[in-house]
DNA sequence: CTCACATTGAGAAAAAATTCACAAACCAAA
DNA sequence: TTTGGTTTGTGAATTTTTTCTCAATGTGAG
């Protein structure tokens, strides 16, 4: 679905208004049908005969991804990574956008990232409730990551993305999604053996 | 295949030598049959009546997935992102090695990362035999990916990992992989909204 | 050695996902 | 208005994946 996407947003870019299933699905490299199918599953956005209206299709797709709003995001952890996503444009792009960025170390606290202020942990349930955060990033190192996610848990947010190769205990209303950079280098290496 | 492995070497290192299709299943969560099937596909290494072998399925698996021999890598593209991969454990306990930190900024070259030193990309090609490489990571700035991608593909490597948030070209015979951070946010936010 | 029990491997069955095929609907031109 | 050319939406057919089932095989006790 967000492949789709990402093809409309290029369609819409170069004046295309009107695509039809079957050329959405050679740019996507997937069956006709198979578009057709999932994009019925959320309503009827097609006109027979004529195709799918590019831009109301990219914005039916936004909504229902949840992309048609901002999200705010906080980031535990300021080492290297933590910097990088605060940094990175696809994120912002996507409407995510880093509003807190919280460490326990008191050397960096204060500290300006961008334009943000480094923020002791421990001011992280103060903190979502002012700036409405709804997902909490891990990019602590690995012996930390729990008591982050404890504190993210504590403060009420119900997303979390893990980038620390630990796995975390959370409550069962709390999403946690982890971020294995090892997956993509076994998928090469595995790719460079067998075919 | 990567979350038997994980789960194996926990066993292995609470000390269990044998294991049943059916307990692997519970700690992965997934069907026996499943396990069964999966490991089948590449070999007999169960025992009828008594179970797998922990360690030998272990190793069996990693052989499988060409984790049993260390990979070199090159990052290309030395920012926070580069920094934050050089210094990342979960890499390093894979088998992946980064051996090699490049980067076009002059007033970076030379700069010691860990105990890496910035080499110029001009000389990727020179060192990727030097180093035998056999995986450039590209965490450069999106317009500076296809370049990086160029010298990658120059210097012989065949399997590259983007992490800029671009499409990049490379010639058939090399394996390109992105890691894309929206994806992750995405999938977040989707469940927040839809169950 | 034989028997009772446990567990794999693999074929059969079931479920899920993908693809096909075509009626229904739309547009444009005559 | 009618006709011909498109393209969707959806039920049917097909393919793929997952799960079930059970004979074959191994262990250990008697």
């Amino acid at each position: 679905m967000a492949v789709y996407l990402q093809v409309l947003e290029e369609l819409e870019a170069e004046g295309e208004e009107i695509i039809s299933s079957s050329k959405l699905a050679q740019l996507c490299g997937v069956n006709p049908s198979q578009i057709r199918k999932d994009l019925a599953y959320f309503g009827e956005f097609g006109v027979r005969g004529v195709g799918y209206y590019v831009t109301d299709l990219k914005e039916s797709i936004k909504h229902f991804l949840g992309l048609d709003k901002t999200w705010n995001c906080a980031i535990v952890g300021i080492g290297n990574l933590g910097r990088a996503l605060i940094n990175h444009r696809a994120i912002k792009d996507k409407g995510y956008r880093i509003v807190g960025a919280f460490d326990w170390d008191p050397f960096k606290i204060g500290e300006k990232v961008g334009d943000l202020e480094i923020i002791c942990t421990r001011r992280l349930k103060e903190k979502a409730k002012e700036l409405n955060i709804q997902i909490g990033i891990i990019t602590t190192p690995p012996n930390r990551a729990q008591r982050a996610a404890n504190h993210i848990v504590e403060a009420g947010i119900k997303a979390i993305l893990n980038f620390s190769p630990t796995r975390i205990s959370v409550p069962d209303d709390v999403i946690v999604d982890y971020v294995e950079f090892s997956r993509y280098l076994i998928y090469l290496s595995f790719k460079l053996i067998h075919g």
